[in-house]
DNA sequence: CTGAAAGCGCTAACAA
DNA sequence: TTGTTAGCGCTTTCAG
């Protein structure tokens, strides 16, 4: 099977490489109407595929963006992903997943995939950890087209789309303490590396709390994937928690299930408790699971939804603005996608 | 900002190109320790990365490989493509996602781009509809290393990786007819194209219930990605079976909550019911929730555990053994991975 | 309307 | 031990 390129289609229809290339690539030339035809049917017929890497070369464009995200298995990410797929697919170009696994070293090594030609820009969901601080300045410096979606690095500049976690956690605080909840306890995940959501939303309940005269309870868990199954530190966690508290924050709704089995198993077990969280919804099969689940809570449950959707259109379509050159884009852009309330 | 490229580092250190490359990629060949350093040094300074579509051009090899499948947010595939990934890694390669989005015109398109000579394998879950056979075809006749993970399309003779949907069906409802059940609905999702699983599970239940002379019983649901939030019409649909059933055997544990919710808004909402399914364990979040739920039900539950870390890691080893030509490879193998049960 | 030719950055056979 | 050189397949300028 001989490989089919320019060349072949060219000898075939008894025409230049040049005009193979600029017909088959719609270029503005002057074809007569029968050559033009004749071009397209070898084409065809043989089913040509450009050579991409020979294109890119020359060409500079790959019309493939990347996405480096730390986690895909399950929740926020893959969601976030499967949209961005879609969105770059209907405009023509390849979205690709790199995966940093949720580590400094990794993200670094994907980071400086940049240099490599394969891809025309990159959004990044990045650690909030400075070690790659900079490749982010190299790629200001060579114009490299990429932006933060969700999660950011500290102290690069950059375009940001994402929901305002910030915001989003002081006026879920301050709606919990309209609500009636006194001591709210806000359950965080205890990572090697915090990402800049995390810190957001602590931070921002925090404030909230604070603005109110009231003292932040915070408490971190622990969770391994071999936890996910087993579902024990979590619970270890909890008992140890001290009896001040008549609400949780916790702050990212994918620990929902795990928290609501431990709390099922630790001493709170039929403690009155208003449940606060931030989730998202769109194609979330554990939705229904949660429901069923909070539905058995005694106290009130409140999540803020983000809308997956738009965040990754919304980024999408700016980045490839940015490769495409289209219009003038403001620099360093933080852009906030609203959320709305559950409550249930 | 110049780009580094070769030709630069070069004429940085005083040599010529050829040796940059030859040092860079750890060729053999002699060369002076200090010159080997001063290149590497050189090299380091930059932070050169290889421009990877020249390499690739000349070399006929990415050192990437594609993983085309058909919905990523969640469940089997994400999880699938998440050890991929870490084991492509691993091995010096890098996995791209291409989302075939369930469609088989996408799923065509994604396929021809085994052409572009951007991918040096790809491992495929396809639909089992025919409408690709030709691509396939060419790309046996031109030697490009592909492989079927879990799902594979009919009259096509390739390498598959998967667990051997067929006999874990028939298994299944043997145990299921050893433990007294007496009439088993088989229920699973209508889809505008029928997936190689679905139909090998049906088929494997179909076999087992005549083997046994028991009258195969199936019904259909279906459940848009606006029914997943609604949960309507697969309630709809069970209010529709007839009461002549003890126990279900769900195609996939993916729809178990669905199904749970369903059942519990349904007129069998009290029925003594058993319930077989098959599923994965790993990352899977829901887990938890599914036992929850389960536990409620006055029958038995027995599911399938799939390996898919197995599974992921089978499929990548074989494709990059088959990329590398390291070993005299069997043509068109069947690899099952072995399945587990889990009783509650 | 169409073609010749240069060259993108790299690899590898061949020379020296 | 190191360098010369010829492409890989495509795009694009410039010349007819």
């Amino acid at each position: 099977m001989a490989e089919v390129n320019l060349k072949k289609i060219a000898e075939e229809a008894g025409v230049s490489i040049t005009l193979v290339s600029l017909v088959l690539n719609n270029k503005k030339t002057r074809v007569s109407k029968t050559t033009k035809e004749r071009i397209l049917d070898t084409a065809k017929k043989y089913n040509y595929v450009p050579n991409r890497l020979a294109s890119g070369l020359k060409s500079k464009k790959t019309h493939i963006i990347a996405i480096l995200a730390p986690f895909t298995p399950n929740g926020f990410f893959s969601e976030l992903i499967y949209y961005i797929e879609r969105r770059a697919m209907k405009k023509g170009y390849i979205a690709v997943v790199i995966n940093t696994f949720h580590d400094p070293k990794k993200e670094e090594e994907s980071l400086h995939l940049y240099k490599s030609n394969l891809y025309d820009g990159m959004l990044i969901s990045s650690l909030s950890n400075s070690s790659s601080n900079n490749v982010y300045q190299n790629m200001k410096e060579s114009d490299f087209p990429f932006l933060f979606i969700d999660r950011y690095t500290k102290n690069i500049e950059a375009d940001i789309v994402s929901s305002d976690h910030y915001k989003v956690s002081f006026d879920m605080t301050k709606k919990a303490l309209n609500k009636g909840s006194d001591n709210i306890l806000f359950l965080y995940r205890k990572d090697q590396v915090i990402t800049s959501t995390a810190e957001l939303r602590m931070q921002g309940y925090q404030d909230a709390m604070k603005a109110s005269s009231k003292n932040p309870l915070m408490q971190t868990f622990t969770l391994s994937e071999e936890d996910k199954i087993q579902n024990t530190n979590m619970c270890d966690k909890l008992n140890l928690i001290e009896e001040t508290f008549d609400s949780v924050f916790l702050y990212s709704g994918y620990y929902m299930p795990y928290f609501l089995e431990a709390l099922n198993q630790s001493k709170f077990k039929d403690k009155k408790l208003n449940i606060y969280t931030v989730d998202s919804i769109n194609l979330d099969q554990n939705w229904i699971s949660r429901l069923n689940q909070v539905e058995k809570l005694n106290g009130q449950f409140v999540t803020v939804i983000q809308d997956i959707k738009t965040i990754a259109e919304t980024a999408t379509d700016r980045l490839i603005d940015k490769i495409e050159n289209k219009i003038e884009l403001e620099d360093n852009k933080k852009i906030f996608i609203p959320t709305k309330y559950f409550e249930g």
